[in-house]
DNA sequence: AAGTGGTCTAGACCACTTG
DNA sequence: AAGTGGTCTAGACCACTTG
């Protein structure tokens, strides 16, 4: 045992006992007590540990609770099926879409209210600031579990009057409302970026601080206007982006 | 000062100093023994402050050296332009695409052998098991600081006699060498996940443990085959990736 | 009530950078 | 040589979960 670092080794070696499968999907790791006595340490230097291997993803921890092994597999989350037309029309929006070929049961909370536009928002959706939108939060859970929250904007003068500023927007969601009153959709462009989350986000999706979150800026355009900001706050651990792109 | 968590109210002090530019970027923090003074706090609470902020992406620290605002910008990745045929017919690769882009200076350093398979290459490429790749593995730098490694596998069967099995493979890099043999590329394929780098990605990209990475796992199609396994770790505070998607 | 993960203090030392 | 960020020990307590 080294006496310098000594939570590399540890962290090491815990993970090659969950690589190996001695420590099982869902099964508890030993106790940090155990732990400690293991390998003659404080208990500082396994916590060490311990975070190292949750930000790598391999773990997840509660307080009181217990240091279990990752079980969920990534949500597949297919850039080019999800958004297509085809998908649209046949009344599914992206996250179900994305929960059929996952196989786990989706469930979304959603509150709506309109607001004045602040700068950021204003600048993407190309609206002076102050200017009316619509907004849509949405808390996405899968089995239960919170994995991902999108708040959606759009131009308050595309939504007035249309299922948009209803709960529950009907089938085929938002982008079929607004393709049912002429605005038709051309293109989306998705910024990806990953960071930790602030204080509010941690504790909407349950997780801890080092776990990185991916933020995805989604702006859907017709041919000659923004239509939607989509901004999406995902548990990185939980999610695989996929990108289908031409070579042309 | 609440007793309970005290590094949350330190890291929530210096994020709004950093955020209205009290300490602007590339700025030094207060020193950890002058945080400890100034809270009142014990030198592993003024760690667990500055952990948090780190995995923020909003500092950088390193041993014997300093606490800093991080001062770069992200890099933008641009999928759909860094892919282009008609950028690779200009004859630059897609870091050297993103670097006009964005006005950094790239410099790229390549190692290339030839190797068997492994069972996770060989089912991305749709090989069988121990069938012989080549393999280029590049250290990406922007303005001297590592910021991206990636390792690209191809059949050996495209590669042998051409530029690919060279150190430097030509205007416009392997896929304008792939094309000029007659394997025209029709897609690619982009996953990515994030999650903490290991002790070797870490040390080649010279940041800390948890610093998350971006993992981009891309394959290059042609009409009938897998032409190319890309494996990409990136440094996330560095990048943002944009994709267009189009709508149909 | 007992157990557990997480956080804290106080003090020490290590590895590294800057003068 | 001095300063700094990072890690460690030993022990305590807090918040939470499970019995």
């Amino acid at each position: 045992m080294a006496r310098y670092r000594p939570w590399r080794q540890i962290a090491a070696d815990l993970r090659r006992a969950i690589e190996t499968g001695e420590y099982g999907p869902g099964e508890r790791l030993p106790t940090g007590g155990a732990l400690m006595e293991r390998y003659g340490v404080a208990r500082q230097t396994v916590q060490n540990a311990i975070e190292q291997l949750r930000s790598e993803g391999l773990i997840s921890s509660t307080p009181g609770g217990r240091v279990q092994v990752r079980t969920r597999r990534p949500i597949q989350r297919l850039a080019r099926n999800r958004l297509s037309r085809e998908e649209r029309v046949e009344g599914r929006g992206a996250f179900l879409t994305d929960a059929a070929a996952g196989q786990w049961r989706p469930q979304v909370d959603v509150t709506i209210h309109p607001q004045a536009a602040d700068a950021a928002v204003a600048h993407e959706l190309r609206l002076t600031d102050g200017a009316e939108v619509f907004v849509r939060e949405r808390v996405m859970r899968a089995d239960g579990v919170p994995v991902q929250l999108a708040t959606s904007y759009l131009p308050r003068d595309l939504t007035r009057g249309t299922a948009i500023e209803q709960e529950n927007t009907g089938p085929g969601g938002i982008y079929a409302r607004l393709e049912e009153t002429g605005h038709r959709l051309i293109h989306f462009v998705e910024r990806v970026r990953t960071s930790a989350p602030d204080d509010t986000e941690a504790a909407a999706l349950g997780i801890g601080r080092g776990e990185p979150v991916l933020r995805i800026t989604r702006v859907a355009y017709s041919s000659d206007r923004a239509l939607e900001l989509n901004r999406i706050v995902a548990v990185a651990e939980r999610f695989e982006l996929v990108y289908e792109l031409p070579a042309d």
